[in-house]
DNA sequence: TATAATGGTGACAGGAGTTGTCATAAATAT
DNA sequence: ATATTTATGACAACTCCTGTCACCATTATA
C-alpha cells in the first residue's frame, strides 16, 4: 500500500482501536515497526493527538479527541448541521458534558470560505426557536447514565405535596419546549410516570440497601407510552375543535396520539384520559376559548364551569 | 512537498476554488501537469466528487460536496452534533433542501466503532421533541433568500379575514413549537408583521411593477423587536402568577420580556400590548386558570367573562 | 475549417522519498 | 535482572513518484 493511503487507513484504525502498540499496527499493515513510527508521528503533525508510554503494558493511545476522516459534506449538509447545533445554544443545560459550542466553533473554523460566508450570512435569519428556561436542570447525566445502564437513581423531587425522595429508574431524558423531562419507573407508584428533571433537587446512584433495578432495556422514549398500566379510573375523552383549536392542539404533547383531522382543517380528540387528569384538561379546553366543545366527559364540562365560577368570583369580589 | 501532504493540501485547496484547471494547481504546487492530473483522480478515488470539462473555458470542478478536512472531535462534541441534527427529523419543513438524515447518516458512519456504540445506546433514551405538525411550510427557501438577499416577496397569505395577496419583505424566519414564522416588512400595513409560514399559500419573487426594497440590513431576528412601530393604542398588561403560572408562561415566547419573578417562585407579567391582541390574551389567561390574576387592563377581564359567558352558553344549550 | 485550450492516457527513465535493518538508548512493569 | 515498549539515527535498497514526451479527444472561437 502507498504511504499516501495508508496514512488515511492509519488514521481510521487509530481511531476504531483507542489503544494500541506500534507492533500491533506493523503486523496488521504488513509493514515494519520503524514505519510505523515515523507514520504516527506524521499524523500526530497532523493534529491526531497520540500519547505514548513506553515500558511493558505501554503502548499509544488516542487522547480524548478523536479524529473524523475526512467527509464529503454537500454544502446544504454542511449548513444544517451548523444551524442544528447552532440550535443548541438554546438550551441552559445538555446530557452533554461538553459544550456545544465548542464542537460548532471547530465546524465552522474548517469549513471553506464561502460556506462560511453562506453561513454568516443565514446566521441571523433562521432559527430554531425554544422558550429559554429560568431553572436548572443539573441533573441530566446522571439520569442518562440510569436510563443507559439500567440503574436505580436517589432523586429528591419538589411535587406539589412538597420535597420527597423516591427512588427511579431512568427510561430516557427528553427535551420539550425548553424543559427536560425524565420519563421512569418509579418504585414508589410501582409504575412509569414521567419527572421534570428542573424539580429534583438532587439525583445519586441508589446504591446500598435499596430497590433493585428491574429490566428495562427493552423499554425506552418511542415505546414507554404503550406499556403504561392502565390502574386508575378512565373517562372517554371527546372534544371537537375548530380549524385554530386543531393548531393549538398540535403544539401538545400528549394530544399526539388523540388528535384527529378533518379535511376542512378542524378536528377533534378522542381517547382515554384517567380521572385525576380532568382539572388539567379543563384548564386547557378552558383556554381554547370558543375553538374547543367539549362533548365527553360531562365530568370535564362541570369541572370547567367550576373553574370558571371560581375565576369569576375573583374578578367580581377584588 | 511530498505527496502524502501535497494531497491533504489539494483537498483543502479544491474546496477553496471550486473550479480551476490542472495548470493552475501545476503552478501553485510546482510540479508537472502530468503529477496533478494522477494526484486528482486519487482524490476522487478517495471520494472528492470532482467533475471535468475539456475544452477552452473547461476545466475541473467540484461537484456540490465539500470535503471537510479531517477535524478532531471529542467523543462529546461528536455526540452534541450527532443529537442536535437528530432533533430535526422532527421537522416535516426545513429551509435547506437537503434532509438533515443524509448528512446524519455521513456523519454517523465516518464515526469510530466505540462512539457510535455510544450513540446506539443512548439513540432511544435522549431527544429533543418539537412538536410535529400537520400543516406543511414548503415555502421557507425563498423567504429566507428574500430575508438574506433583500428582495420583495409576493405572498397569498391566509388570515382570519380571508386569502389576501401581499408584498412583503422577509427579515428572517424561525421555527418556534414546531411552526415557522417569517418576521417581515409588510408593504400594506407600512410595518413588520411576524406571518406564518404555513398559512401562505403561495410565495414568489415579486419582480414587476411591485414595491421596491427597502434597506432592512441591519434589521434581523436578533434586534427585530426594538422596531416595531408603536402605532396601536396600548394597555398595559398586568398579571400576577402563581408559582405554576409562571412555569406555563415560561413556554411562552413572547412573554420573555414581559415576565418577572418572585424569590418564592411567583411572579408576574407586565408590559405594554396592543388593544387589538385582549382577545388572545384573555384565552390565554384563561387557561392559566386559577394561577393567574388580571390586575390591569379591565378590559381584559371583561373580554374574558364574556368568553366565558359564552362558553357557559354553549354548554347549557347543546 | 483551422486553431488553441483543455482534459486524458500510456510509456519510461531518473531520482526523490520511503522502507527495512541494525544499533543504541531510555523508561518501566514484573 | 529481564522483557517489553517507545524513540532515534544511519544507511543501503528499492519502491513508487515525478517529469517528459507522444498522442488522442473534445470543444469554443476565430
Amino acid at each position: 500500500m502507498p504511504k499516501s493511503k495508508r496514512l488515511l487507513a492509519l488514521m481510521m484504525t487509530v481511531n476504531r482501536k483507542r489503544k494500541f502498540t506500534v507492533k500491533e499496527l506493523a503486523q496488521e499493515f504488513e509493514v515494519s515497526s520503524r514505519t510505523i513510527l515515523r507514520d504516527l508521528q506524521e499524523l500526530s503533525e497532523l493534529g491526531v493527538p497520540l500519547y505514548s508510554e513506553v515500558g511493558p503494558h505501554g503502548g499509544y493511545q488516542v487522547l480524548n479527541e478523536r479524529i473524523l476522516p475526512p467527509i464529503a459534506f454537500t454544502e446544504e449538509e454542511a449548513i444544517a448541521i451548523f444551524f442544528a447545533c447552532h440550535a443548541l445554544r438554546h438550551y441552559a443545560c445538555l446530557p452533554f458534558k461538553t459544550e456545544a459550542s465548542s464542537a460548532l466553533s471547530k465546524f465552522y473554523n474548517y469549513m471553506s470560505g464561502d460556506v462560511r460566508d453562506r453561513i454568516d450570512q443565514m446566521k441571523n435569519r433562521v432559527d430554531f426557536i425554544t422558550p429559554s428556561r429560568h431553572s436548572e436542570s443539573p441533573h441530566l447525566s446522571i439520569l442518562l447514565d440510569g436510563a443507559i445502564d439500567q440503574k436505580v437513581i436517589l432523586i429528591e423531587y419538589e411535587s406539589r405535596e412538597g420535597i420527597a425522595s423516591r427512588e427511579i429508574q431512568p427510561i430516557g431524558i427528553y427535551a420539550s419546549n425548553g424543559l427536560w423531562y425524565c420519563p421512569a419507573y418509579c418504585f414508589l407508584r410501582g409504575d412509569i410516570r414521567v419527572f421534570r428533571c428542573d424539580r429534583m433537587h438532587s439525583a445519586v446512584h441508589a446504591s446500598d440497601s435499596s430497590s433493585k433495578p428491574i429490566d428495562l432495556r427493552h423499554v425506552h422514549l418511542g415505546n414507554r407510552e404503550a406499556l403504561n398500566k392502565a390502574e386508575e379510573e378512565e373517562a372517554i375523552l371527546h372534544v371537537e375543535l375548530s380549524k385554530e383549536g386543531v393548531q393549538k392542539c398540535e403544539a401538545e404533547l400528549w394530544a399526539g396520539s388523540k388528535l384527529h383531522f378533518n379535511n376542512d382543517g378542524t378536528g377533534w380528540l378522542e381517547g382515554n384520559i384517567g380521572k385525576s387528569d380532568i382539572p388539567f384538561f379543563a384548564k386547557f379546553v378552558l383556554g381554547l376559548g370558543n375553538e374547543a366543545t367539549v362533548k365527553s366527559p360531562p365530568q370535564l364540562v362541570d369541572a370547567m364551569k367550576e373553574m370558571m365560577a371560581k375565576i369569576m368570583a375573583k374578578y367580581n369580589f377584588e
